[in-house]
DNA sequence: TTATAGGTTTACGTTTACGTTAAGGTTAAC
DNA sequence: GTTAACCTTAACGTAAACGTAAACCTATAA
């Protein structure tokens, strides 16, 4: 039975303890306890990673835990469900956005890159 | 010679006048005045295009910034060039992350959907 | 000539996502 | 038995990215 403490966690995922119990208290994480002591499960770490990979993609902390809730559909009523897809589809076209975006980034950035060298290997021929 | 005013590029980008002027006041624009009044070429809008990418990357204005000025080598000094060059790698490297990220999330996102699809018609079946 | 539809600066307010002490409780090693 | 390394809650501070409101100028259409 795999366990962690904060400051594992902390370690691994270069964040502070600070930052694991911000999420707690924004409803991201809600670990078990030992005694006054925070007692995390390998699923709460998924939890956290997934917070940590919204997190380099732009999300807010609630999004993430928009995603994060669309794991499991136990809001079983149908209007719930559906609303659900909804989400689902929205996120999947704003995702597809960012694709074209790094996309384009990308494309940029090599181009940059390129006028770059050149710039460099003139400098360097005059050697001023 | 086009021209836009402050509430064109708001209403075009759907954002609000304030944005903008919180952009330049940042130092990400630099529009024209006509006496106090703010004119913006089409350059000043590539750049807030540009910015507003950045936004739905998640970037900062900060960053959003360093991405646009890596547009020209102005900073012609070797050392500059070289710094440059190291910058905009790290940032391919950010996007190439995030592009997994987005990978990820995207796959998940399919599943999720199929979950979902799957509570719905057994809920419907089910005439609950 | 007076609305009204734009533009301006200035400045305080707000939300998000933590950072940073402070003050204290518990266990393990020396 | 005290030092060190953990843990806890509580609370104030802060940077980023604007929102919001006040107070003002200015051109033009009715």
């Amino acid at each position: 039975m795999v366990r962690y403490s904060i400051s594992e966690l902390a370690r691994e995922f270069d964040i502070t303890t600070r930052t694991i119990r911000f999420y707690e208290d924004r409803g991201l994480l809600s670990p078990a306890r030992r005694g006054q002591t925070r007692v995390y499960s390998p699923e709460d770490r998924v939890r956290l990673k997934l917070i940590l990979r919204g997190k380099r993609l732009g999300l807010s902390l609630d999004e993430s835990r928009e995603i994060i809730d669309m794991y499991d559909p136990a809001g079983s009523n149908v209007e719930q469900l559906q609303a659900l897809l909804k989400s689902i589809e929205a996120k999947r076209q704003q995702l597809q956005q960012q694709q074209q975006d790094i996309l384009s980034m990308l494309d940029e950035l090599d181009k940059a890159a390129a006028r770059t060298h050149v710039a460099l290997e003139t400098n360097l021929s005059a050697k001023d």
